[in-house]
RNA sequence: GGGCGCUUAGCUCAGCUGGUUCAGAGCGUCUGCCUUACAAGCAGAGGGUCGGCGGUUCGAAUCCGUCAGCGCCCACCA
């Protein structure tokens, strides 16, 4: 069968993909192989494939494809997420575009648009993923809101409220004012940003009594003793530094160190909080820093972590002056209705012009964002929820790491990993949101018209029902069993009311090796038997504390055992400028797009060879042109072999069969080495020994030597052998480039219906001794070769233009490679040599090169430029001297001779008489130049 | 403010517990070839005082210290 002079991926791809579909190559089943298992790190359900996906997942079919040919019963589960916050928000502005509110929908309309929007959008990344060639076990494909997935979330929540792991506090939590819902400590993310610091009066409510206290007479004496006190016409007044003038209205004390020299002054007294007039104490605690600003700190214990502390510590009132949209609420009084920041602008505007404000200077703080919802700050906010404590998880998931029984590549996570371990928050499990796992709690409502919805009462509800009634349960039908139990028999299914809350989207990631095998719901099953614990997990640092770390402490708590041996920490893939890539900047390139344009195979090398291991990938479209290029090259070298002529009467010659034993133990010999790589998990350094094994070593050099004269035929024995390295190469190459090793696979012999190169396990034998010497005596041939072709390069001569090569016999002149008949025979014809001499001086009109101890010289009759030689010979010669001080200083220090190892000593005096021996060599050659 | 990592050819990176002929690869660059598999190719060449300084050692890209630059993670100083 002709082929075409170029390989076309699109002719291939889409046909192998689907013969493997059909024959069911990538669906695994428990059997007596061992097994190898990854579970996808599920992509949002509506998400679309960007080049991290495709960095990972590509990373993730090399795995499981090299372990199927290695015999291994390998099963890549696919699955997506139900990314609870970000799906809400896409249905939110979706309905929004449509003139829909979510607070006018019900739950159960709300969730049928979202389960529409699933429908529709659901599963497109993971058909996008096919074209990449992925070899999931597609049969398998989960969603994390599945039925068993979702049972499985909801036992567990239940179990762990049964363990009292899992507990209702009122905690300040952080608020996400746009997704009104909270979000664990872990979703928000702190960024740099310029903003103001705002200095604030704050009068001294009570002036007459200032000089009273401590039985201070006058204001100078204050002074004299340090303190720093501030006045206008309008009275006494102290300053506060803030950075949120807009929550002033929630004040309710003035806060100084007591060792503060500068504010003794205002100790007992009280202060009035600018524009909303109200008075508020100035309390003492150490937790001031004397040095911030002025000393004093306003207190605001609604909205800030650390006064919400000193509130408590110091009984103070708590104003929350926030709706859960982040307007200003009714009690505040002021601004009410205004979003929070606008208020900011407003507020300095406003007390600018009471007077009440001293100065506003350039501030650069931190500000927390939603992870999922970067243009909107998050807020603190008081507020009941549910919390998993951590430090039992901590306990358990700690150890398998430490103690090496998960291993991370690169290591340097490990000490992240324990450093978040080791001072571990609770994580806030719930979420305000209806798309996700409806939390499995019933609140029992003993005055029928508590209202259903979340909506703006909700601060007052939650400020009352401190004593709130629930129980935790699976089904109404339990939980009425259980409220009857714990809270009396006249408790009626009316009564109960679900809670409306969903549970984070990672309370289900969590369990995902374990879900996926049904491994919650039916324990001890056969498939979570057989395939947990998983072999490898491919994914990014980023989530290393939202899901890694939990999966293993899901592990630890469900099964005694780790979910996964190795995780591979892929890096950012960034534009070749190192600029993360994003929408904004256009400079994300369409993965689809970069298929269709280099192949799947071709774009799976580019993505690769720019991924050197754990760190962040420089993606270069460039290197997917590359990838295509070399499809090119395995492309083109199977053309060649196939044209070739058989002949069953051609003798082998004595070469081709050396030449075949080489290539043999060359294959061995890298395979050995590429294993090594993929067991570090430096994937692009194998793929690269890949590349250069069949480029240069088997096209670049076995073919070459090999192939027969123009329109010679080949022997059959060596026609054999040749494509046998064929197969055997493709099945190396096959992990990396899935569909060009499948197409020539299925051409280098006649297969069955059903077999394919994916599960054709190529296996061994490990390179001995004999392997390694052929291996040398090739490589010292290839020199020669080399050499001789250099000198043609030097000289302009063509590299068909036969030439004679000399070897000046030295000593061991029998061990020469040349005096190999059958190497001697590959370097004439690689080398284009009519003829190899022996002699003992060379002659006139040569040019030398030296391998080893031993000089090569190229005749050249009259094309010998005799001062260029000189020079070039000269060049080498004074190299050669130096070099020769630099062993002999070594060599004459007593200290070197009788400290290092006899083996490098050794090796130096070998370096001293081979420098000697070429430098003899040289002298002589030029002396007989120049006469 | 803590912690981790990085700095080696024009670019992206290897170089393990210090010593195998003055440091390697891929890409890019330069030169020569449309050689009957592949110009998406072949052959050849050039290119680095291993971030600076100091130390340990017979010997340092490799170990230690220090300085500088870059990056990431964590942390409630308003």
């Amino acid at each position: 069968m002709e082929l075409a002079k170029n390989y076309n991926p699109s002719e291939v791809e889409g046909k192998w993909y689907q013969y493997w579909i059909d024959h069911k190559l990538f669906a695994s089943k428990p059997d007596g192989r061992e097994s190898y298992t990854i579970v996808i790190p599920p992509p949002n359900v509506t998400g679309v494939l960007h080049m991290g996906h495709m960095l990972n997942n590509t990373i993730q079919d090399i795995l499981i494809r090299k372990a199927r040919l290695d015999g291994k019963n390998a099963c890549w589960v696919p699955g997506t997420d139900h990314a609870s916050i970000a799906t809400e928000a896409k249905v939110v502005n979706r309905l929004a575009e449509q003139g829909i509110k979510k607070r006018d929908l019900t739950r159960e309309e709300f969730l049928k648009h979202a389960w529409d929007w699933t429908d529709e959008h659901g599963g497109i990344i993971l058909k996008q993923l096919r074209r990449l060639g992925a070899s999931c076990d597609w049969d398998r494909t989960a969603f994390t809101m599945d039925e068993k997935r979702s049972e499985s979330v909801l036992k567990v929540f239940v179990d762990l409220y049964k363990k009292g792991l899992i507990y209702r506090g009122l905690r300040m939590v952080n608020w996400d004012p746009k997704a009104q819902t909270v979000l664990s400590t872990e979703e928000v993310i702190y960024r740099d940003e310029k903003s103001h610091l705002y200095h604030l009066k704050y009068y001294v409510a009570d002036p007459e009594n200032l000089t009273s206290v401590g039985g201070k007479v006058s204001i100078e004496e204050l002074e004299k003793e340090g303190n720093v006190i501030h006045k206008d016409a309008k009275g006494y007044y102290a300053v506060v530094a803030t950075t949120r003038p807009e929550t002033i209205m929630g004040d309710t004390a003035m806060c100084v160190n007591p060792k503060d020299p500068k504010n003794q002054w205002l100790r007992g007294h009280k202060v009035i909080v600018p524009l909303v007039n109200r008075v508020i104490p100035v309390i003492e605690d150490r937790y001031v820093d004397i040095e911030f600003g002025t000393g004093c700190l306003k207190v605001t214990p609604a909205h800030d972590v650390n006064d919400y502390a000193l509130g408590k510590t110091h009984n103070l009132e708590t104003i929350d002056i926030f709706n859960p949209d982040g307007t200003i609420a009714e009690a505040a009084g002021l601004y009410v209705g205004q979003d929070r920041m606008e208020v900011r602008k407003q507020i300095a505007i406003d007390l600018q012009a009471a007077g009440l404000l001293e100065k506003i200077e350039d501030y650069e703080n931190k500000v927390g964002y939603s992870e999922r919802n970067q243009d909107t700050a998050v807020e603190p906010r008081l507020c009941k929820q549910w919390f998993l404590s951590m430090k039992h998880f901590a306990d358990i998931a700690l150890p398998p790491v430490l103690e090496g029984k998960i291993k991370f590549y690169p290591t340097k996570y490990v000490t992240t990993y324990r450093n978040w371990l080791e001072n571990i928050q609770d994580w806030c499990i719930s979420r305000q949101l209806w798309w996700g796992h409806r939390i499995p709690a019933y609140f029992v409502n003993e005055n029928e018209n508590q209202n259903e919805n979340q909506n703006e009462n909700q601060n007052e509800n939650e400020n009352q029902n401190d004593e709130e009634k629930f129980v935790v349960a699976l089904t109404p039908e339990e939980a009425l069993k259980k409220a009857q139990e714990k809270y009396g028999k006249d408790i009626t299914m009316d009564m109960l009311h679900r809670d409306e809350d969903a549970l984070d989207t990672w309370f289900s990631s969590w369990l995902w090796p374990i879900s996926l095998f049904d491994g919650i719901n039916n324990p001890g099953n056969e498939e979570i038997k057989y395939y947990y614990p998983t072999s490898d997990l491919v994914t990014g640092p980023d989530i290393i504390f939202f899901w890694v770390a939990r999966m293993i402490m899901a592990g630890e708590e469900y099964l005694k055992d780790v979910p996964f041996r190795n995780v591979y920490f892929t890096g950012i893939v960034r534009d070749k400028l190192g600029r993360k890539m994003s929408k904004s900047l256009g400079n994300s390139p369409d993965p689809l797009g970069l298929i269709d344009k280099y192949g799947a195979d071709g774009v799976r090398m580019g993505m690769l060879l720019s991924a050197p291991a754990g760190n962040d990938i420089l993606f270069d479209e460039q290197l997917c042109q590359q990838g295509a290029a070399f499809c090119n090259k395995i492309w083109n070298a199977f053309r060649l072999v196939q044209g070739w002529e058989v002949s069953d009467s051609l003798a082998q010659p004595e070469e081709n069969k050396k030449t075949i034993a080489w290539m043999a133990a060359t294959i061995k010999t890298a395979l050995v080495e590429i294993n090594d790589l993929y067991s570090k998990y430096r994937l692009n350094e194998a793929l690269m020994a890949v590349f250069k094994l069949f480029t240069d070593e088997f096209s670049g050099w076995y073919l070459e030597m090999i192939k027969p004269a123009y329109q010679a035929p080949i022997d059959a024995e060596t026609f054999k052998a040749t494509l046998n390295f064929f197969e055997q190469l493709m099945k190396i190459i096959h992990p990396f480039m899935p569909f060009i090793t499948e197409e020539l696979y299925q051409h280098i012999a006649e297969r069955k219906e059903g077999e394919s190169i994916m599960v054709d396990p190529l296996i061994l034998d490990a390179p001995n001794e004999a392997d390694a010497r052929l291996i040398s005596q090739y490589e010292e041939a290839k020199q020669v070769i080399s050499g001789v072709r250099a000198v043609r390069q030097s000289k302009n001569i063509s590299p068909r233009e036969p030439l004679t090569l000399e070897v000046v016999e030295a000593a061991d002149a029998d061990q020469n490679v040349t005096k190999c008949p059958a190497l001697g025979a590959i370097i004439k014809k690689m080398a284009s040599l009519a003829d190899i001499l022996y002699v003992q001086s060379k002659s006139d009109g040569t040019s030398a090169f030296m391998l080893g101890t031993t000089e090569y010289a190229v005749q050249l009759g009259n094309l010998i430029d005799t001062e260029a030689e000189i020079q070039k010979m000269e060049a080498e010669l004074k190299h050669l001297q130096g070099f020769l001080v630099g062993v002999q200083k070594k060599l004459s220090n007593e200290r070197f001779v009788a400290n290092a190892p006899a083996q490098v000593v050794e090796l130096e005096r070998k370096k001293q008489s081979d420098a000697e021996t070429k430098i003899a060599a040289l002298t002589e050659s030029i002396a007989k130049l120049k006469k």
